[in-house]
DNA sequence: TCTCGAATAATTGTATACAATAATACCACA
DNA sequence: TGTGGTATTATTGTATACAATTATTCGAGA
């Protein structure tokens, strides 16, 4: 089903609508846009070489993703969001991750929890290197481990929507030497208690390790991180 | 911001596309269309009276909401949900109803206060009649009213998106003689926790509400209310 | 100089035309 | 009778034309 189909994202990547819906996400998640802006349909059509068509039915797609918003015979302007939305979608992430976690625990396969330990293994590796980089892509994946691992397309796809939703904040955050290490030791807990099958354990560990992310980012001065993040261009 | 703005669905009201989704969504969601059953933009438009453009843009729409997908080149298929995903998205729910009734306990005005004690009163009296259809309207309300006293325009829009997708099953749950009475128990349960400013007991009650309203679904068949909800038209 | 308002321009909303792709029908051939 | 392949049709994808709405310019009048 349409939302909750993570597939749908590869293929439309094909057509023109597709590749528009995702340049623009990607370049309004990544501060090339002001806050507010005003997206206009022929000046973007201009620019990725298309026309208007493909151009606003990924405006309409971007409107439910929250990423920009339409005023009927106005204009689409660009939405960013608010440290209040950050720290909501970061307190309900915490809740959903320990389901998440929950679920994975009941639902894992070895296939996974495979994957899952070379991650946490490697991530040790790349923590005592100092390599930041290596070290978010695999904070990444080990989310999208236990993602798929709870066997719920429904609470997959809403944690990948609210992932986006934080991604540049977080981005700034992993880069971070401090935190990098200490979400993959939290990481590797959350693995332990799944390997011995303690959902309960699971479920605090996933919810906390949310929190601490979260505050770590507070502590970390929030405000700057988005601000600095403006001037960052794609990548 | 589009997805988490309510008012938006007032807005595009007015215009053709606007139109087409919200007759689209209702329909879908109130059984009209098969599972699987393809719609063709021509089709839709003539039925409606408006061209392609207006129902490609609804189409989009939709498909983001989860309500059809759209195969690249081939068409649009209605999906409809899974036991399996009401079930996750119940579970989802009942985390994310106790986290809103923590902040609305923190964060309600007096004015929602009063409704809130209005709709429970109301809703005693109906039940006593045994007007169910007033019981279910009111019910609804109740959980609204609550979404936006939690203050979080990002929790609102998410349980409310929720909402939609297990409305068709929830009305006929609701329209079950003896949960209407019992749901409405259990509102004033938590009513009179954010009363007592007690947040943990209404998260507490809260999440155990909507437990108790899959179990009864659950327990009253789903799939029977799901086939019964097939023959019976939109309203 | 300021304000109001009409003319003009810019922009979005919708319809239609054309292109590309997929589904179907139909016929030749074995 | 069954099968493979091509022609035809149907359907979606994209571009463009036109309509409706909103924004802007600019001049008249106070």
């Amino acid at each position: 089903m349409g939302k909750y189909d993570v597939k749908q994202e590869v293929t439309d990547k094909y057509s023109l609508r597709g590749r528009v819906f995702h340049k623009l996400r990607d370049d309004i998640l990544s501060g090339k846009y002001e806050d507010h802006e005003e997206l206009k349909e022929v000046a973007i059509g201009e620019e990725l070489g298309v026309s208007r068509t493909p151009v606003r039915e990924a405006f309409r797609q971007l409107e439910l993703e929250g990423l920009i918003q339409i005023i009927p015979n106005k204009g689409a302007y660009v939405t960013g969001i608010t440290e209040k939305d950050v720290k909501d979608i970061y307190m309900i992430r915490s809740l959903l991750e320990g389901l998440c976690a929950r679920w994975a625990t009941e639902h894992i396969t070895p296939e996974q929890l495979d994957e899952m330990e070379e991650n946490v293994y490697l991530a040790e590796f790349h923590a005592s290197k100092g390599h930041l980089d290596q070290l978010a892509a695999l904070d990444n994946r080990f989310h999208d481990i236990m993602y798929e691992a709870c066997d719920s397309k429904i609470l997959e796809h809403q944690l990948k929507d609210f992932h986006q939703y934080v991604l540049r904040v977080r981005k700034k955050t992993l880069s971070n030497a401090n935190r990098g290490p200490q979400s993959n030791m939290e990481h590797k807990g959350i693995l332990e208690a799944i390997k011995a099958k303690d959902a309960d354990l699971a479920e605090r560990l996933a919810h906390q390790h949310m929190i601490n992310a979260y505050e770590n980012m507070v502590k970390n001065g929030l405000h700057e991180a988005y601000e600095r993040e403006k001037n960052y261009g794609q990548n």
